[in-house]
DNA sequence: CTTGGCACTCGCCAGGAAGGAGTGCCAGGG
DNA sequence: CCCTGGCACTCCTTCCTGGCGAGTGCCAAG
């Protein structure tokens, strides 16, 4: 086990290095924390922190850089989240409620989370399978193709054609749309499976087909778990990564345009609660020097969907924790009101 | 004027220069174009080029660079626009044909481009303004509170909440819907205002109120234009720029968040052929130092919205409108299909 | 366990030299 | 009149070198 000072030693290290962007040494850090001994006992230190794999050396004789493991403790045990000024609350507040839908809402929510904590933010848009049907809607295109469009609770609408086996009168299609909505509206989408599926049975013979398409294409709409979108912003603040740039800009560029990889990301991450990933503990290779900063959002207790954000391993910790918890906590209310 | 085989050491200077990135001289450019001519006829072919503003030296006793200029000419009278293979003709429709939904075709259509053009792509959602009405429906979310869907025949949705002064009935609103309906299906956009604007009047007084609401929410997201949207992708690309990288890339990233950046731009290129802005032809200051290649495509003969790409202006411009020319045409096909 | 001292390691930053690509100009030839 | 080869010149780029300084590890003493 680490002694006390040691710990500090590291929390010192960390936070200059975030600040400084440069290895840092044993007599900096005496000169700007007041850890009340020499430089050499930091120095003996750093190097019982360096054989525990916390902190490391770029080259010898050069000062001394967290590792990933050196965040990990930091942010576990080091780290006190920071919460956010009463005017940056305000702020996020009156920005938050101008938006007049959820796009809106999802965009703006992006364009601050990337402007709170100068980062990559990461929004994903409220889930399906999470949340409850508040409409369907059939629409006749041709005699024998219908426009199926699902409206969910969180304001999120999808549409699908269906081609279907034979034509299907108006008075079938009110039909079906009354008895669809009065069963489904209301339900999460998980029940909804079983609640259609002796549908088909009531109607006519030549109906059946159809209806059977109809119900298999909202399924679908609902389980497709591919649908789920997320809306990225702030990537220009990678151009302040380091200045070694394109080796280290450009997986990430890529990692971001691959919406299943960021999807896994959030993914992975806990339910509840706020998830840090730094460095190599994110799976994907082109984020192995970035961490990750997540956390689930939604309209009630539940967390329908996550947001966070993707900076470097070299990143305030406090501060973009404080800033993802405060935006998702202000989101959630915002579609509650809804 | 310039004679013909000085247009010719332009020609090569662009084509090399694009090539290799780097300032070409004299001696190069007659080694790799067999211009019959000496090293030093060239030298005064370009000195002539330079002296009439279409290359310039980064500093003497160094090779030439095209200027803006220069790629404007190159572009105009220089330039054929090269066909794409069979192979990737048939790579294009192959994969855009697997799309299932509008957002999919737009999101298909944008990788596409970036992979193709290995810059950065830019596709507009198939504008509202010029479409026409497929359908709207209108749902009760509560006794005063309706939900507004448009439905427009390139397979877009809007929905918007509208709060209503007074209660509206069941049957009032099937009442409504119908006659919205039957009155704007099928017309384009800017009629609708003209056919809608004594609707009102059929009503009982008292329900006139939501009807003008009602109307009036219709009319603004069939107006607004800041609903416009688009995508982008392949910002990854932005890291082959050149190796002076953060402040070459930076302001892009900045321009490409901003929509009404993007939107502005390929608002102001004309609307049938293609438009190929260089450098500081492009209003938006962070990108001065790239090129525009933008086309409009749409389901008819007529342009419904704009697709292009971003990258430096020194890119392969016979390519690259070759590749925006057969998308924008392959994505035409498939909206028009659908 | 802490501290000051000390030798040592290396990365970083001028400063200078060599190399080379490219130019401009000029005089001669078709 | 235009093209060509030759030549001197410019100036960027690269490499090397030496000095500087930050930082370390180790040691002996308190």
């Amino acid at each position: 086990m680490l002694s006390e000072r040691r710990l500090e030693v590291l929390r010192a290290i960390v936070q200059d290095y975030v600040g400084t962007e440069e290895p840092v040494g044993s007599k900096a850090l005496t000169e700007r924390h007041n850890l009340q001994v020499s430089p050499a006992t930091v120095r003996n230190d750093m190097a019982a922190l360096e054989e525990e794999g916390y902190i490391a050396q770029p080259h010898t004789s050069a000062g001394r850089v967290p590792t990933d493991k050196g965040y990990r403790l930091f942010v576990d045990k080091l780290a006190d989240v920071k919460p956010l000024s009463a005017p940056e609350r305000r702020a996020i507040q009156n920005f938050l409620d101008g938006a007049v839908d959820l796009d809106d809402v999802v965009g703006r929510t992006v364009r601050l989370l990337a402007q709170l904590t100068r980062q990559v933010a990461v929004v994903q848009y409220p889930s399906l399978s999470r949340s409850t049907v508040r409409h369907v809607e059939l629409l006749s295109l041709a005699p024998a193709r219908l426009m199926l469009v699902l409206i969910t609770d969180t304001g999120r609408v999808e549409q699908r054609v269906v081609d279907c086996p034979a034509p299907f009168g108006e008075t079938s299609l009110a039909d079906l749309r009354a008895r669809l909505n009065s069963r489904i509206v209301g339900q999460r989408f998980s029940e909804v499976p079983g609640l259609v599926a002796d549908l088909p049975e009531s109607f006519d013979l030549e109906e059946r087909g159809t209806v059977s398409t109809v119900l298999s294409t909202l399924l679908e709409t609902l389980v497709e778990e591919t649908e789920e979108r997320l809306m990225i912003g702030g990537t220009a603040n990678l151009t302040r990564f380091g200045q070694d740039f394109p080796l280290t800009i450009r997986p990430v560029l890529e990692a971001l345009e691959e919406q299943v990889v960021l999807l896994k990301l959030l993914g992975e991450a806990k339910d509840s609660g706020m998830t840090v990933r730094i460095g190599h503990e994110n799976a994907h290779e082109g984020l192995t020097s970035t961490s990750v900063v997540s956390v689930g959002y939604g309209s009630g207790d539940e967390a329908v969907a996550k947001l966070g954000v993707v900076g470097p391993t070299r990143m305030d910790y406090p501060g973009t924790m404080g800033a993802v918890r405060a935006v998702a906590r202000y989101v959630g209310q915002i579609l509650a009101e809804n």
